[in-house]
RNA sequence: GCCCUCGUAGCCCAAUGGCAGGAGGCGCCAGCCUAAGGAGCUGGACAGUGUGGGUUCAAAUCCCACCGAGGGCACCA
């Protein structure tokens, strides 16, 4: 075993001459244990809130200066950690345990995901209950991140399956039932927002259209709806609603997935089953009515910009027109018109033929029964009339799977046998079904342009479709070439509008005015967001705090009636539904709860008998709000204080338009559009009704990068452990002597290539771990895991042991005398140099800092200075606590470093007296020259020009141009 | 196909317009220490920045094209 004969090499074990009090691997354990215990037993690391249970015991109020930093919490899996998982985590504990020894008061712990599918489908195979093999999970993980020593508030550790917990998630939940998007409406006060549009409580609604001041969309008088009526009009307003909608349907699972949680090939992408394209009743979230302000306000963050732009693509917003053509034909009269969505109704002239997705509810109206006469053969799909043909063509359609329809790159589609209006020149075009037009999107109908849209000129060479150029070409453009860019528009002109010479941008809105004036169209804001879908047939989620009324009215349960739990199951499969059989039912497994389901209640009505909602929350749900649970985790009268809220998350009113929101939050950038999108969605919605005053929940993402890791095959393909492989000669690896295949990617079971920080921590000790994680390289980076290089770590924090440690009698070797200067100046420039790494999470070099440092000690071959020695020890604190804390100790400090003092550096060591200046001449250096470090521009120009060597090389000559760069460099044009 | 990252010694990385006089680490070589091995200590070798153009007094750094790696999206009208 590697972890074995690398723990020897470390001196555990080895031979007799290893120095009593080295710093070793068993040492470190021990240290650390030491440590750890000290830190929970003395709440070192327990955070005071300005108010509530967790304010300061002896009535002082906390400082102003604080920092919020949080990791993405883990899903407690039963495999444990391996040495990637850790790595954003101690990014955020150095950073957090560096601010907080600089005076602030940072918030810091971690919580777990608990809720989720992995624990439901081991108790569906075992019958463990969810909640047995959830906790032992959490106990594993406490107990492995506890071994790394991070300056956790334990208090604050919450998990999203506690009851209190749910409570509150359940309690968010019926704040958005209970509430309705008013497009209208001014934004909430204290918001930055531009535009209308906020979620106001559903009694508003009611209020409204029970008093007249809001008409109801049919126009039907308010007063003369049944009840039934009446909340069928509520619901359709509420921020969470039910519909009949097409979703995702997974028997392999037996529940409905998001089209976040399908893969681009339409499987489940956990369990890989097939997923399939079916309407059902399902429970979604209005998020789309947020699609502006998601979209606008990632403006005001502090987030990478990949994922900004993944979240804009996400959202897709895009603006157009929606045109109406009317159908060709008398036989038609009463269908119609097509109604369609643009984003380049400048191209309207050149709209050939138009395209209605397969399933549009107007095919069914407009197929012919006959064939128009001279129809060519390729649109009639072979088929004798156009409605056997849309048929045909559908059922061909409906058995492709997504994968099908992408690989299938070839343009299909039959005709209807109708033709539509062009609105602007009155032609007669063509109107065909094909699945390259999606239902989902617009109105599931476009006008089709095939000079200008190159799914369009596809589809019209395929089928002979003329083609008409509105776009005047480049000079030189072939024309028979598509022609996707920009240029003066031609051929577009009417009796009464002409857009010929006008660039794209006035075209639009010229053509658009057109429309608008002659009814056949209006401006149109289009975006690819839908709604979120909210309900899972599971077990292992948070329970629908929803209750349904003999009339199958759905009502939100009381605050007092929360949390609702989960009942207590024995059998926890939803159904055992055969995976490719879509029409299968969902049958939830909360429905076998046959005493939990039904429940009786009075809700105001008196007591009446209820049956409960049976599916569940997805497991986004306890992650919409997490951060703000923390805040206040022991609150039973909300889910967080307000003033505990506005303190740890509100704006800074120092920065401009600051959405306030958690100071630092790390995680992977595989929770780029679906965590942070909907968290943003749920923290805008609490903003609006009040309940927070911050605008978004993260005002700054930062994305670790991942330990990636080397796995090797031998000649049969499998995979043999990675630690026993040797490198014989360079690029030549071998296992057992036979030579094996490297790969390069992930760490996991199946590679064999897991590295724990259990093996870790049991080798080096968890400083030596949190070093070399730290030391790898910059935080956002990926990078291969090498176990021989951690030994580069260990020998830095032997080095700074023996700096304070006599390894032989185990005494304290520092010496009061001063430092030198030179030592005194390298101290100072490695404390600002460190100061601004931390700051700037740049703990790589952080560290190669420290380790110059440490040397130019280790190298004077005295008793180093103690002032020194300290410094060293508070700098590497962040990174390595447990040492740090031990050598502090033994220092003679009897308090922890925890809160400081971190050393400050004396601004007159940082400046040198002289600078020395290369002289480029022609852009190589040719010479250098040392002047006084305040000599002025002019001053250095004139050295640099007297130096013998330039003037040597100038030979005479005045120079063209002489570039000085204060404290950089010289440069000569001769 | 489109979008986003990133290419610097054998390997991980630093320098983001200003001396690659490479910050640091691993590995390698040598010396000291040792009975020896390992560890420790001291010293050393090794790249001219993926390729080709351009801007500039000056380019690893900015711009363009290409090559390679990783990630995201994928008929969104």
């Amino acid at each position: 075993m590697t972890i074995e004969r690398t723990a020897s090499a470390a001196g555990v074990g080895a031979a007799d001459d290893t120095p009593p009090f080295r710093y070793t691997a068993a040492m470190a354990n021990d240290i650390e244990a030491k440590w750890q215990d000290v830190w929970e037993e003395t709440g070192t690391f327990n955070t005071p809130n300005p108010v509530g249970e967790l304010s300061p015991t002896d009535g002082k109020p906390v400082a102003d200066d604080k920092t919020y930093v949080l990791d993405m919490f883990p899903y407690p899996s039963g495999k444990g950690l391996h040495v990637g998982h850790p790595l954003g985590y101690i990014g955020t504990d150095v950073w957090g345990r560096f601010l907080r020894m600089t005076g602030r008061n940072v918030l810091h712990t971690v919580g777990f995901d608990s809720f989720g599918l992995p624990a439901e489908q081991y108790a569906i195979r075992t019958g463990t209950h969810p909640k047995v093999t959830t906790d032992e999970n959490i106990a594993r993980y406490r107990s492995q991140l506890r071994r790394l020593g991070f300056a956790h508030d334990q208090r604050r550790s919450v998990a999203t399956t506690d009851p209190e917990f749910v409570r509150w998630t359940q309690w968010i939940f019926t704040q958005l039932f209970e509430s309705w998007f008013d497009p209208q409406a001014e934004p909430a006060p204290g918001g930055g927002q531009t535009g209308k549009g906020r979620a106001r409580p559903i009694a508003d609604l009611i209020g409204e259209f029970s008093s007249g001041a809001r008409e109801i969309p049919d126009g039907r008088p308010w007063a003369e709806l049944s009840k039934a009526d009446r909340a069928a009009v509520v619901d359709s307003y509420r921020l969470v609603y039910i519909t009949e909608a097409p979703v995702n349907w997974c028997p392999g699972l037996g529940t409905v997935l998001s089209n976040e949680e399908v893969t681009a090939d339409g499987r489940s992408e956990i369990g890989n089953f097939p997923v399939f394209r079916r309407s059902m009743r399902q429970w979604m979230m209005r998020i789309t009515a947020y699609g502006d302000r998601l979209i606008d306000d990632l403006d005001r963050l502090d987030w990478p910009e990949s994922v900004k732009s993944m979240q804009r693509n996400w959202i897709g917003r895009s603006y157009g027109a929606q045109v109406a053509f009317r159908l060709a034909d008398d036989a038609h009269a009463g269908a119609g018109p097509i109604e369609v969505y643009t984003t380049r109704p400048d191209t309207l002239f050149g709209a050939t033929y138009m395209v209605l997705a397969p399933e549009h509810p107007l095919v069914d109206t407009i197929s012919a029964a006959e064939w128009p006469a001279d129809v060519p053969e390729s649109w009639t799909g072979g088929a004798a009339t156009p409605i056997d043909a849309v048929a045909g063509y559908r059922l061909a359609a409906s058995r492709k799977s997504d994968l099908d329809r992408q690989e299938n790159k070839q343009k299909t589609g039959v005709f209807t046998g109708a033709y539509a209006v062009n609105p602007v020149n009155d032609n007669r075009i063509p109107v065909f079904i094909a699945d390259y037009v999606l239902m989902g999107y617009g109105t599931g109908a476009i006008m089709a342009v095939p000079a200008h849209d190159a799914r369009d000129y596809e589809f019209a060479g395929v089928f002979g479709l003329p083609i008409v150029d509105t776009v005047e070409r480049p000079e030189g453009m072939p024309s028979d070439e598509f022609h996707g860019g920009e240029g003066p528009a031609i051929n577009s002109a009417n009796d009464e509008v002409s857009l010929n010479g006008m660039a794209i941008d006035e075209a639009k809105s010229t053509i658009t005015r057109w429309l608008q004036d002659k009814g056949f169209g209006h401006p149109r804001k289009q975006y690819k967001l839908r709604d979120w879908l909210f309900s899972r047939q599971r077990y292992w989620g948070e329970p629908f705090p929803i209750v349904y009324d003999a009339d199958g009215i759905a009502h939100s349960l009381p605050d007092t009636q929360l949390p609702l739990t989960l009942p207590p199951l024995v059998d926890f499969s939803p159904a055992d539904l055969d995976p490719d059989d879509p029409n299968s039912e969902p049958v939830p497994p909360l429905g076998k709860a046959t005493e939990w389901n039904t429940v009786t209640l009075d809700l105001g009505d008196g007591e009446q008998t209820y049956t409960r909602e049976l599916n569940v929350m997805p497991q986004w749900a306890g992650s919409c709000w997490y951060e703000l649970r923390y805040l206040d985790p022991t609150n039973s009268k909300s889910f967080c204080d307000p003033e505990n809220e506005r303190y740890w998350m509100g704006k800074d009113p120092s920065r401009p338009n600051d959405p306030g929101g958690v100071d630092l939050y790390v995680g992977g950038v595989e929770h780029a559009v679906l965590h942070l999108l909907y968290a943003r969605f749920w923290h805008k919605a609490l903003f609006d009704l009040g309940h927070v005053s911050s605008e978004e929940p993260f005002r700054r993402l930062f994305n670790q990068g991942y330990i990636q890791a080397y796995a090797y095959t031998d000649a049969r393909g499998v995979y043999v452990p990675a630690e026993d492989v040797t490198e014989e000669t360079p690029g030549e690896f071998r296992y057992q002597g036979q030579p094996v295949h490297r790969e390069y990617g992930k760490m996991g079971k199946s590679l064999n290539n897991v590295v724990t920080p259990d093996d870790m921590c049991a080798a080096y000790g968890a400083d030596v771990f949190r070093m070399y994680e730290m030391g790898m390289g910059p935080l956002h980076e990926s990078r291969p895991w090498q176990t021989r290089d951690v030994v580069g770590s260990q020998r830095y924090l032997q080095r700074l042991w023996r700096t304070v440690i006599d390894e032989d009698t185990g005494a304290v070797r520092v010496s009061d005398d001063a430092p030198d200067v030179e030592t005194l100046t390298l101290m100072h420039r490695t404390i600002d140099g460190v100061r601004t790494d931390y700051a700037a999470m740049g703990y790589n070099t952080a560290i190669a800092k420290l380790i110059v440092l440490t040397n130019h000690l280790t190298k004077s071959g005295v008793d180093p200075a103690r002032e020194v020695v300290e410094a060293l020890v508070l700098m590497t604190a962040p990174l390595a606590p447990h040492v740090c804390e031990e050598l502090w100790n033994r220092l003679g400090h009897d308090e922890s470093l925890a809160h400081g003092p971190f050393p400050q550096a004396d601004a007159e060591f940082l400046l040198d007296e002289t600078v020395e200046y290369p002289i480029q001449v022609k852009g190589k250096v040719r010479s250098r020259i040392t002047v006084p470090a305040d000599a002025d521009a002019a001053a250095v120009e004139a050295t640099a020009l007297a130096d013998e060597k330039i003037v040597e090389l100038l030979a005479g000559a005045a120079p063209r141009k002489v570039v000085v760069v204060p404290g950089r460099m010289v440069s000569i044009v001769p």
